[in-house]
DNA sequence: GGTGAAAACTAGTCGGC
DNA sequence: GCCGACTAGTTTTCACC
């Protein structure tokens, strides 16, 4: 199991994923070398999953930032999952969830241009709930 | 504005955000120093907010990952808002939305426990729609 | 906005504890 | 499971284009 040193490592980590390993290290109180195989540890035991950005979407040209809720007309969900793989670069997430419909979406468009393309594709395979961000709460 | 470069760039570190400036130049076409330059600038620009890790929220103790639509009861969110603060370690992300409710939060729980103590307070600030991960879609 | 070369720093590996 | 020391590799800075 984790202990407490892991638990600040993984924290640190979320603050700041390029830290070096040495500086790491000096936050949790370790050397870098024992903080280093404490995260590679982490990595092969699959609580981190991997390392990425931050990224405002907006700024990146992504205008809409949208969660939507799905509703999957068929039993069968594969052509629906097929359909998601095809739309590669606006899929932030899915999950599958139990609640709020079968699925949840976390999605992003450069214009309505093409969240409308993704709707009217999206409507053949899925009833769906939309949200829009319009900022951080 | 972003040059095709920069898009590759940030692609490059949506998938590892740890990547070295050197290999980052060579999937770009740039040497380190180029890749580098090109990389503060878009941290500068605020494009990149910042870096950090994917965590597997269940083998990192928290059971339970899930979003909540909010239906606030009050004009007045800064109750709200003040509440979300204290519930600091839980709350992975909050938007304010268009769409099904204001708020949409992304929290994770230890357990039911957790969850069920949340909810109870949540319910003295507004109405909400609970859904629940599952999985990966 | 880009390069090449040197200096400063970091990561990875090892034996030892 | 962690440390100290060594080596290889990376980042940073600079003059230059």
């Amino acid at each position: 199991m984790l202990d407490r040193t892991d638990k600040n490592i993984i924290d640190e980590l979320l603050k700041d994923g390029r830290i070096t390993m040495k500086k790491l290290g000096e936050r949790v109180y370790l050397t870098g070398q024992a903080a280093a195989s404490r995260v590679i540890k982490l990595e092969e035991e699959g609580v981190i999953e991997g390392y990425t950005i931050n990224l405002n979407q907006v700024k990146a040209g992504y205008t809409i930032h949208s969660f939507i809720n799905i509703y999957t007309k068929s039993l069968e969900h594969k052509p629906f999952l097929n359909f998601l793989d095809q739309q590669e670069p606006y899929i932030m997430n899915n999950y599958k969830i139990s609640g709020e419909g079968c699925y949840m979406l976390e999605c992003r468009f450069p214009s309505n241009f093409e969240l409308d393309m993704f709707l009217t594709e999206l409507t053949k395979h899925a009833n769906y709930k939309l949200s829009i961000v319009i900022n951080r709460g």
